[in-house]
DNA sequence: GCCAACGTTGGC
DNA sequence: GCCAACGTTGGC
């Protein structure tokens, strides 16, 4: 059973559309010790959600880990990963910060509770609830 | 090993 | 653009 994560992206930096342009991305920069365990938690065929960050402050897409964690050859050895991932699909509305914030269900997200952790887990509960308000 | 200073992130 | 939150750094 895949797990679920969410993963942060400033637009104007590398956006929902630059990871559907390229077909598959490296999700590398990511420079914090919590944000780079979880990454080192992911298995392929892992779910992700996609959320812009600055700018937008909303979940866009779905991802898939397509190739786990390797170490980021841009820092210092060893210290960070990158995942690569691929994109799934869209979503059919995107779930904003704020409808999030308002949902109790979701009261628990991890980017709710820690805005600046850019790499968290989502539970199967909240997976589903956050689909639920893409679909509305 | 503590903690003040500093840098970065991200919501507003 | 601002600034709160939080992580990291470095002097002691």
């Amino acid at each position: 059973m895949p797990q679920y994560w969410l993963m942060k992206s400033e637009p104007d930096e590398y956006g929902w559309d630059d990871l559907v342009a390229e077909g598959e991305g490296v999700w590398d920069g990511v420079k914090n010790a919590q944000a780079s365990n979880n990454m080192k938690a992911m298995k392929k065929g892992d779910q992700v959600f996609f959320y812009h960050s600055r700018q937008g402050l909303e979940v866009v897409g779905i991802m898939e880990v397509s190739e786990e964690h390797s170490p980021d050859v841009t820092t210092d050895p060893e210290r960070w990963v990158v995942v690569k991932v691929k994109p799934v699909r869209k979503l059919d509305k995107p779930v904003s910060l704020k409808a999030m914030k308002q949902n109790p269900k979701l009261e628990d997200l991890a980017i709710i509770k820690q805005s600046r952790l850019s790499v968290a887990p989502v539970t199967e509960s909240q997976w589903e609830e956050i689909l639920a308000m893409a679909a509305e």
